[in-house]
DNA sequence: CGGCTACTTGACTGTGGTCAATTGGTGTGG
DNA sequence: CCACACCAATTGACCACAGTCAAGTAGCCG
């Protein structure tokens, strides 16, 4: 792969010219691992961050009792781990590859030396910083104001516009992941999932097949 | 109030040199609110982000049914709606004072002219984000993985080491907040705090008075 | 065909939310 | 100084959502 170009593609780095993406890309460390890869544990001082090249990698939380919150789950061209550099320079979660993957990794200290140098980078970090602060605020939302149906419904509705259409019916929507990981990612049991499923199966809402939902009423979706 | 000095003593702005800080001192304006004046509301877009000198901020989300989740309590020194000058915008809470209030508000448009110009003001912003996002990291992880007497135990140990001490017997917490206002902080309701706090008593881990806590089993606290 | 894994279904339980009544503390005014 | 009102906090009774455990089913791959 050509790794300067790959980054480009990021959103991260799409800002960036292509000076500055081929010093960057100078900077980075190939890294191939198959899938169950524990890539870093909450806590562990961070030594720099990861870009998704292909695989699939959950960024996730862990009580004492083994119960899981999957705070992400990364695709082939996102970014991640970017905000353990600063402050305290800690991972506040931990991920793992999902499936065989590969990424690019950039090592911390000479990616802070460059950020001090390139305000349009700063800039661009910023704001991917941002959109995590969104996406947790969200997940909060959900975990704290919404039954396990309304959260269901909010993520294919996200799916949906992520995918770069309104919520029409009849639009399919793959799930991307298991049962039990998108239950772990909505923060319920994969049991309670599956009922859940049956029981807007049963008011028509929509049609579940085996890795992937068809909308019928997206009125019902937007409503709840 | 001398609007410079008190900026200096923000965390967001205590790295800048003085000049930087009366650059950005001149683009301020003071706020002065009652108590229950809503400063902004979700989804509005964002004009700017604020510096509170006194007073006190609640920042939440609210579902149709009138539920909320206090996301932060702001407290004098602190600014806050700092990130959602970026990617998009718009507010992702909604902020109201909790007493009469003064604040320093920072128009969006200067300040970020001003960014661009301003590596190192970038960086502080930088982590400042960033310790926003822990913060709702470790929201994430009490409302999905611990149950409400973990979520007290965790907010009481944060309050300790805020004030800069480690938990010890006899440490006495105060609260600073109604308790129902700590219940919807910690993603509860009213009277399942009381409950809760009524369980420790009786466990011997702690004494509650009308507005502070007083620790007894510091180790107890810890366990959960 | 056998074995594995993901998923589903059923039965039960528990945590915590809701509603309503009560207590207690604080400040006000007679 | 007491009576009253007001608000916060508490307590009690009830219930629902969702988690757990266990058994069963379906689909997939060797």
């Amino acid at each position: 792969m050509n790794i300067a170009s790959f980054l480009k593609g990021t959103k991260l780095l799409s800002g960036l010219s292509d000076g500055e993406i081929s010093a960057i890309a100078a900077m980075t460390r190939i890294i191939e691992v198959p899938a169950r890869h524990v890539l870093f544990e909450e806590g562990r001082t961070c030594d720099g961050f990861y870009a998704l090249f292909s695989g699939r990698v959950k960024i996730f939380k862990q009580n004492e009792s083994g119960k899981e919150q999957i705070l992400h789950m990364a695709y082939p061209g996102e970014t991640f781990a970017e905000a353990a550099l600063f402050a305290g320079g800690r991972f506040p979660a931990s991920a793992e590859t999902m499936e065989e993957s590969t990424l690019v990794f950039m090592p911390a200290g000479p990616f802070l030396e460059r950020l001090h140098e390139d305000p349009k980078l700063c800039i661009e970090l910023l704001s991917g910083v941002t959109t995590w602060l969104r996406k947790l605020v969200d997940l909060v939302e959900d975990l704290s104001l919404r039954d396990v149906q309304a959260r269901l419904s909010a993520f294919l509705l996200r799916e949906c516009r992520k995918r770069g259409f309104e919520p029409v019916a009849g639009a399919s929507i793959p799930l991307r992941m298991r049962k039990a990981d998108l239950a772990r990612h909505l923060g319920t049991a994969g049991e309670t999932l599956s009922r859940t499923f049956n029981k807007m199966s049963a008011e028509g809402i929509l049609r579940v097949a085996r890795d992937e939902v068809l909308i019928l009423k997206p009125e019902e979706l937007v409503r709840s």
